[in-house]
DNA sequence: ACGAAAAAGGAAACCGGTGTCAAAACGTAT
DNA sequence: ATACGTTTTGACACCGGTTTCCTTTTTCGT
């Protein structure tokens, strides 16, 4: 029985097995060069003792550590804690664990908080979620300290190795196909802050297909939120003054889509009947809000179990994908456009 | 500047100083034993060649490491993040990192899971959030392993240096008190599932609260849920059939009180002119739900530093409390009953 | 059976810190 | 100047692994 006390050592190990320690290293380590003898003898009082190698012991002698960093700076928590999972997923069963470290993108001094952080933990890399993920400086600072890292989302200067991302521009321009053939012609558009380059994409979908379908967009149609709750109840209320006339508006996430929700529920206009409203990110408020919003949703979970395994383990087959499609989840904020006007 | 290549060390930083590396480790770690003198000249070293101590060698050495652990099932991701942060907050700025860990509260394998992670990772001590928090056989687990851990929400064997709470039972009384106080009789009460502290102490508290007004609590209007979206509709719906008279309900979460906002949808019953609701956590679907939702919210980013305070310096003041105050969150979604029976 | 090559295993140094304990430096009283 | 008690500093072993390099054992051809 696991006697407590002391964790029983490399040494211990040894000792009671009558080998060297280099030995029972090498059983660890499955090196191919021992006797089956020797390896089932090492093997038999690893399992006895209890034994687990000292990963502080070993991270010094490999001169690497085994751990992943995670930072972020997301206003959405559930994609947060999904990414986690996934990248959970990944590492479970390995000697890598993951320490997060939530940033606040608005510090002056955030960078050198980073620096600090990757210097004192010595990671064995980073994954960086959006919106910080759009930072090109940090990602600089992560080569100059020779950390690795991945990206989620955005990636101006990266190679398919340190970046996953997801079809956006696509899937925007697939949801406003998707409400000119049922009708809607007159869509507006809460789109994200300035500088973020999912804003971007999606804008730039959205004001893609528009032109397409060969439909007017006026630029009052199109009015900027910050991607939180409260910015799209004042862009919905913005574009609705604006432009009564829309029957159909998209905003560029869930949460400001929540928000026009919100506004339109206070200037008494009824969802789906009087206006349409599309969101993006599929999180729960998605599903909890009534009528249950219709929304795009990107496999997250995957996607940072694919992100981890660039770092871990580059070769395997599922290391490889770094675009991961999104998909339309369809649910009930949508309908034809009433025939009044 | 600093080059890149190997990161010094300790031995660089002694070598340049010309002083032993003993005498660097007494200026690292701040020992009072030192000439003034000698720790300038080591200092202006260390700032020259930007040393930094390497941790998993402290690690070693000290035979302990500086990595918390995070252990989580929590379905309301808002929540894990928080306490998240306030982990962070408790320990920016000092060597220790925090690493998470989502566990499968449902898979047999959880707890050797968990031993095995305990014992690969060494961890300093580990927080655990509820509902897992509340299996003793984790904190017993711990305990074996020489592992510190706080528990967040419950903790019948534990002392208050291993527990943060809230006051739960109270607040829910004080939300009755409010409801009876604008005039309901007739409250129904969604309660959390089977074997949760937190549903028990919510339930007690709501019973004792109706109890002292002299109100009568007919079985069927106390359903339960699981802490879910969609159990919180079932529980709403079949709460209503069983007793359509009740003009408030309070359940043991948002997430259930949003899904009873749902049924009262579907039921064409308006919020709050013909039921009142009130939930429980404070989370973000309660106010981006309409209308708003009144709530009880608890300071769980503080509970999060003071949780982390109790492992990493428990002498400190920030760190003796055990106890916070939840805090009732008035919005919209309670009104005085309307008149119709 | 013999020698050479290949396989298996071990000794010692090393990774980068800390603890112990003794030596050196310093200050002061004699 | 000497002795003596403090303060400062350094030498060395150690934490628990890995690596290098060398020795011993095994295998195998002839």
């Amino acid at each position: 029985m696991a006697k407590s006390g002391p964790a029983p050592t490399i040494n211990d190990v040894a000792r009671v097995a009558g080998v060297s320690k280099k030995t029972v290293s090498r059983v660890i380590n499955r090196s191919p060069l021992l006797k089956q003898a020797t390896r089932e003898k090492v093997e038999k009082v690893i399992a006895e003792l209890g034994y687990t190698p000292n990963p502080q012991a070993r991270a010094l002698a490999l001169r690497r550590n085994f751990l992943l960093g995670l930072l972020h700076d997301n206003p959405n928590a559930q994609t947060v804690l999904n990414f986690q999972e996934g990248v959970l997923d990944a590492i479970r069963d390995t000697e890598f664990a993951l320490v997060v470290r939530p940033v606040d993108r608005h510090s002056p001094a955030m960078l050198d908080d980073i620096r600090n952080f990757l210097e004192q933990q010595r990671l064995y890399g980073v994954l960086i979620l959006p919106p910080i993920s759009e930072n090109d400086e940090l990602a600089v600072l992560c080569r100059e300290m020779g950390c690795g890292y991945v990206r989620m989302g955005s990636a101006a200067l990266d190679e398919a190795e340190q970046l996953v991302q997801s079809n956006d521009r696509e899937m925007v321009e697939g949801v406003v196909d998707y409400l000119v053939e049922i009708g809607h012609t007159r869509i507006g558009l809460i789109e994200g802050p300035q500088g973020f380059r999912s804003a971007f994409e999606r804008r730039e979908g959205f004001l893609t297909a528009m032109t397409r379908h060969g439909l007017e967009m006026p630029d009052d149609a199109l009015v900027q939120g910050n991607y939180r709750f409260s910015s799209g109840v004042e862009a919905a209320n913005r574009l609705l003054d604006q432009n009564p006339h829309v029957t159909a508006i998209f905003a560029s996430n869930d949460e400001m889509a929540a928000g026009a929700y919100h506004a339109a529920r206070e200037r008494g206009v009824d969802i789906p009947r009087d206006l349409s409203i599309v969101g993006f990110d599929d999180s729960p408020i998605a599903a909890h809000i009534w009528p249950p919003m219709t929304t795009v949703g990107w496999p997250i979970r995957e996607m940072g179990k694919a992100a981890a395994l660039k770092l871990v383990a580059p070769d395997t087959a599922e290391a490889k994908p770094s675009c991961f499609p999104a998909r339309l989840v369809t649910r009930n904020s949508v309908a034809p456009p009433s025939k009044k006007i």
